[in-house]
DNA sequence: CTTTATTTGACTTTCTTTGTCTATTATAAT
DNA sequence: ATTATAATAGACAAAGAAAGTCAAATAAAG
């Protein structure tokens, strides 16, 4: 296969991160596109469509001056929690962050409180964690128009 | 990251605040901006956009002769080792409202979404909750200062 | 040929830096 | 005591420095 500078880009960031000892890297996107010698925008395409959260990976930036992205590589131990529930609780919580129904802070404080209670916890309750959770906030999202 | 000046002098404030007794300082706008080669009122952008209540910072000053600009760390009473009932739970969500730390909305989804999971659990595996949830609540808020 | 993915560029938003002007307060002069 | 002066900090706005958005043009895949 013939590699697209997007694969480029995609397989240098990987790289980077893989070599990372948090795995996580923060670059500047002007200078990546630089480096690259392409338009900025560009490596906003990358990130986008190959560094997703369904795929693992979290993103964080800030603009302005000494502006930066950040992308984290997450693994979700699988021993630790069955990766289908959470990832399916993960994924309402994204679709409802997606309608609108709730904010960025509040989906990824509810996500982050979600996912380290359910650490402390037995496999058969964290399902349970999951389930309950998620109709609870349903039920909240309803009777809050 | 590539730090920008502002980083740099709330970093420093923070050292400071980290190392004081009382998790207060008193500094000169004039005197920081002279150690940090900038305008005085970079130092007011750095606190009035890093030193915010809602990030756990209560901020008070004076004009003029011995001026002084004072930033408070104040910490959340509760001992969450001791949350392990509802209303200790809901004192401490309403503590963290009390102190911008928490929207109302999200301040109110919390209780809800706590409350109903709670319904379904046996009493000792309720008080893990309110406790895990705070420890996990806690921890989020501090991850995002 | 149609659909999907990539590339590009113009425009927007956010965050930072700097500067100027205003308000407040302690102190010195009267 | 009253007033003037100097020493602060605050408010606000302009300029600068990134990153984000969006849609049009192009290329690749089916």
């Amino acid at each position: 296969m013939k590699k697209s500078l997007a694969d480029k880009i995609e397989q240098y960031l990987k790289v980077l991160i893989d070599r990372s000892e948090e795995k996580q890297i923060e670059i500047q996107r002007t200078e990546l596109a630089e480096t690259f010698s392409c338009v900025p925008s560009q490596v906003t395409y990358v990130i986008s469509t190959r560094f997703q959260e369904k795929f693992g990976y979290r993103t964080e930036s800030r603009r302005g001056g000494k502006g930066f992205v950040r992308i984290t590589r997450f693994t979700i131990s699988s021993d630790i929690c069955t990766i289908n529930d959470a990832e399916k609780f993960f994924q309402l919580i994204n679709e409802l962050e997606e309608n609108k129904m709730l904010d960025p802070k509040e989906s990824s404080m509810l996500k982050h409180i979600v996912l380290s209670v359910s650490s402390t916890l037995k496999d058969e309750d964290r399902q349970h964690l999951y389930n309950s959770v998620a109709r609870a906030l349903n039920e909240y999202l309803n009777l809050n128009q």
